[in-house]
DNA sequence: AAACTTAGTGTTTTTTTCACACTTACGATT
DNA sequence: AATCGTAAGTGTGAAAAAAACACTAAGTTT
């Protein structure tokens, strides 16, 4: 699926701020943890908040969602065949019924530019760019993680 | 599947931290995506970049799995069956499959208690829980959106 | 005129998830 | 003493989701 790639080589002081800005969203992330915490009690308890983190994934939390979401957070907007490109393995049909669920929850808009031929374009809503740049931080991580990622040595 | 439960009603103080805090992140992962735009040339491109978000959610992007990372996040450890009735829904075949593959991807570990009777504790790994941590605001953003967390004018 | 592009839809096959029964070994209950 | 409950799962068949692949229709390019 994954094709061979070189790494993203940036420099020590790229990586320095991308580092800087990962432990920063680390520690907002742990902040609003226990923000949560001190609100327990018989009513808000560990079973309400993560039935509350499920509700917060439930469009998410299924196959190329989230990957449509960050492809559109880093493209800005895109067509359907261009989408269907980069999504290297999605196949059209999915991509299509995915689409119609996200523009559906507010997160993508469609913009048909009436042809012929029609064009479409997808792109985020405000609610779907605030995903993607929460989300950005964890992708970040997770480049870094893989080895996409690399600090060079210059 | 979601009960109806009473929101969380947090102090104007609270609230404002948490809203601080998810522009706080936002800020960073538009800088974050700034310093990635920077390293575009002929090999680093949106193609490379829209990969290397596709492999970053490899593990995450199927269904549960973001939520078992959220749930162990919240909760710190857990046990099966703990786990299995915090998320409502989940089947114990799926959540035994999810568990494993997050184990081999070293987002979770499993600990045995051997008894009899075995118990098994899984808890996250530091791996899982800087995941976690960065997917913290993501979930306090949405659980506003949803409604689940509201400001009280107290 | 043939081939290609646009944004998809239809249909069949494969994969993933669900639902539900079942296991094994212990402790507690009746 | 036999049954019930709990522990952490596994096995199996059915249902849902996704993949693979063909196909559409109107317009552009070769």
């Amino acid at each position: 699926m994954s094709f061979v790639r070189q790494p993203m080589s940036v420099s020590p002081e790229d990586f320095k701020k991308l580092e800087l800005s990962i432990n920063d969203v680390k520690e907002n992330g742990s902040e609003i943890r226990s923000i949560f915490e001190n609100y327990y009690d018989e009513e808000i308890d560990i079973d309400w908040e993560v039935d509350a983190a499920v509700e917060a994934f439930s469009i998410l939390s299924s196959r190329w969602t989230i990957e449509i979401l960050a492809t559109l957070y880093i493209i800005g907007e895109s067509r359907f065949n261009q989408l269907r490109t980069l999504l290297r393995g999605i196949s059209s049909r999915t991509l299509s019924d995915k689409l119609t669920k996200c523009t559906e929850n507010g997160l993508v808009e469609r913009l048909v530019e009436d042809g012929p031929p029609i064009r479409v374009k997808y792109r985020l809503t405000d609610h779907g760019r605030n995903a993607g740049k929460l989300l950005s931080p964890l992708v970040a991580y997770m480049k870094i993680k893989h080895g996409r990622v690399m600090r060079n040595n210059a």
